[in-house]
DNA sequence: CGAGTTCTTTGATGACGACTCAAAGAACGC
DNA sequence: GCGTTCTTTGAGTCGTCATCAAAGAACTCG
């Protein structure tokens, strides 16, 4: 019988690195040593387990967006009321700065999805699940009668969505356009003109 | 009398070879040589007009930059009636696709904006004419009585802008997330809600 | 406990890329 | 033409990714 593998832990080590490293340095700069030396190992070993550090930021993308959709998914059950749930969700999807490692990991990522197909393909799993969840709160809230939606709930949440990445993208910029209650701002204004239904606390 | 120098022309092909480099090859992949063939000369002529490629890319951004600028006040100033005004620059902002060179061009140097406060001083001008030039269109047609404006023209400014950066991050990828009549759809219901005005033609 | 198999680590090596630099070459004013 | 200045070049340096073969560690089974 073959001696036990631990290569999936390992894998699972060197993923944080490699997250950590991306934080670190930028993904325009971060190199395998970085990794290496985060995981107190040799550039070597690294290689040993991911075939390239290609490979590498690939799973990194991938758990980033797993934890993402998940993390949200887990803020809007906190609450049942549609309206608490959609101002909680809008909160918990809007980065809170440079600081928010998940949301500038995502965006750091997102260079590799202008071109390779497989990293786009995450992106849009992680778009449809946010707007599969927007979309199930607005429809909620429609049939309370609390909300009162001009138009289909998908065009709405994909709107909300997408405002989201545009202004998550200035907020984790170096020095940020807007500051974080700005944009608070600007997503409730677009939540409440969408739904008719005064969210603004 | 010194011999007159044509750096500064010469500076100009290499910013134009440099940014056909990064369209085609990606920021995170785009080579001195790259830049040096389109440009057909050796990569040391390169570096001898510019300190670096970093330098270079610098300046492809801070061109883009101001023609996306250029291009959007000479498409807005097409129209009179605010309505029309709104409608068309909504439409010159939204890329139409990965085929859109422009919008490309910015995302690819956004990776640096989120760690080089030079870039991102670029992207919160380029950010800030934008709000100006929607704030100026709200604010005309709310004075016409076209546009009934529930709060401030800043906030809803600034949610366009950021809407389209959102929705333009999606429709740039590898594979896109939505189509152009969708993303369309998602920015012209957003001002009909904000602006109280039927604009979907 | 020890042999044998399998898993893991490593550093040497090759290929490639950015950038430096000194020297050659071209263009212009006088 | 002459001399100055501008431009081009490619060789050399250094740092990086990735391959690979060999050494080392860990575990199973007899």
């Amino acid at each position: 019988m073959p001696r036990p593998s631990r290569a999936h832990h390992r894998r699972g080590e060197l993923i944080a690195a490699a997250r950590q490293a991306v934080l670190d340095r930028g993904v325009l700069d971060v190199r395998l040593r970085d990794v290496a030396d985060l995981a107190s190992m040799s550039t070597g070993s690294v290689l040993y387990y991911f075939p390239s550090l290609g490979d590498l930021l690939f799973e990194v993308q991938r758990e980033a967006v797993e934890r993402f959709c998940v993390d949200r998914e887990e803020a809007a059950r906190q609450e049942s009321d549609p309206r608490g749930k959609l101002v909680r969700t809008i909160r918990a999807g809007l980065p809170s700065g440079k600081d928010d490692e998940l949301c500038v990991l995502l965006y750091e990522l997102g260079a590799y999805a202008r071109r390779d197909p497989a990293y786009a393909a995450q992106h849009i799993r992680l778009c449809e699940r946010q707007v599969a969840l927007y979309t199930a709160i607005l429809e909620t809230g429609a049939a309370t009668g609390v909300f009162d939606l001009g138009r289909d709930a998908t065009t709405i949440a994909r709107g909300l969505v997408a405002l989201e990445d545009g202004l998550g993208l200035h907020l984790t910029q170096a020095v940020p356009t807007f500051t974080v209650p700005q944009a608070e701002a600007v997503l409730l204004a677009y939540a409440t003109d969408a739904t008719r239904c005064e969210l603004e606390a």
